[in-house]
DNA sequence: TTTATATGATACTAATTAGATTCATATGAG
DNA sequence: CTCATATGAATCTAATTAGTATCATATAAA
């Protein structure tokens, strides 16, 4: 019927698995089952208990972002380019993005290495275009890290909750980014 | 010893609890107890049920979020005037907000109600500003509150854990909205 | 059709947590 | 000091949830 490959439909539960734990916290995981359309025995052949349903979606999740940040090439593309390709990059993986941000636990040395090397390519990348007259030079790098996450994390909210359109989704983050709110 | 009003003190035990209950919302009662520096039996004292504690602190949140919208005078002010203090006013209930932010619903007649006075005010200022000149017209009004909100709640986490400095937060936030990261 | 695989429904036990109570102690007002 | 009030520690039960297993059924491949 689908046709999905198995992977593509590994993603989509991924997907929906992150997005259920992050709109409910709270919910048994009879609740998450029934979230994600399956039932709670299934959801247990998937992981067997709630930590190992986490650690396998941040897990999955660090490999996707990780990719996306790989992908948007932000040491050699020109900087709004990088910038574009950033945001939609992360825009595809939004459900994962989210859960990262709010699953996200730099305690293990491996993860804590995860984070640092993410920082570093960021700091890096808006070092560089700082330097390159594209973004001020008045906010610091770690700054404008926190102002893009901030713009991607509440704009996929809002979308999911109908208070932005999904189409130009990305326009909005990037010109809000850039330019902000005032003429 | 410590000589604060009873309103003062039940202030600083509500933000702490509204801290806590962001920060793990999975936390046990026990926990959130330990978490704020009281006892369980305590806490109970104080809410006998964890859905009277997380009403208790959204209507706390909403009373208090709501002044802090009337007192930035959006409808009167001059706009970066009622901005400026729009940001400085949330800053002042940060834990508030961003337990309203994870919190809310707006599933009673009531709540919906109050969450459309907010929108309907922010809606109004930010079309305001608009034709004043002072906010730029190629993004909507709603668009415009989310990409403050988003500002507003991922700076004060970030503050929080030490990414930002805690000095200066307002500006950063009121320059990040206003002119974007763009030279 | 036959068979392997995946899923759902259900039931059960153990662990955790919520909710409630009691008692001892501390602290501050009079 | 004495009393009232607030808090903490500990205990207990009822409810919820996690984790596990079993069986029936559906689906798809051979």
């Amino acid at each position: 019927m689908a046709a999905l490959g198995a992977e593509a439909e590994n993603d989509k539960m991924m997907a929906a698995l992150a997005r259920a734990l992050v709109d409910r916290p709270r919910a048994s995981l009879q609740e998450v089952a029934a979230a994600v359309g399956v039932s709670k025995a299934t959801l247990y052949r998937l992981c067997r208990t709630r930590g190992q349903l986490v650690e396998r979606l941040v897990d999955h999740a660090t490999t996707r972002i990780t990719e996306a940040i790989e992908g948007a090439h932000l040491d050699t593309a020109p900087p709004l380019t990088a910038l574009e390709r950033l945001i939609a990059n992360h825009l595809e993986h939004r459900e994962l993005a989210t859960f990262l941000i709010h699953y996200w636990r730099p305690d293990t040395p491996t993860a804590a290495g995860v984070e640092a090397g993410w920082d570093a390519a960021l700091d890096a990348f808006f070092l560089r275009g700082q330097q390159a007259g594209v973004f001020r030079i008045d906010l610091a790098a770690p700054a404008l890290t926190e102002i893009l996450v901030a713009l991607l994390v509440r704009l996929i909210d809002a979308e999911h909750h109908g208070r932005v359109a999904r189409a130009g989704l990305a326009g909005v983050i990037e010109r809000a980014f850039l330019h902000g709110a005032g003429v």
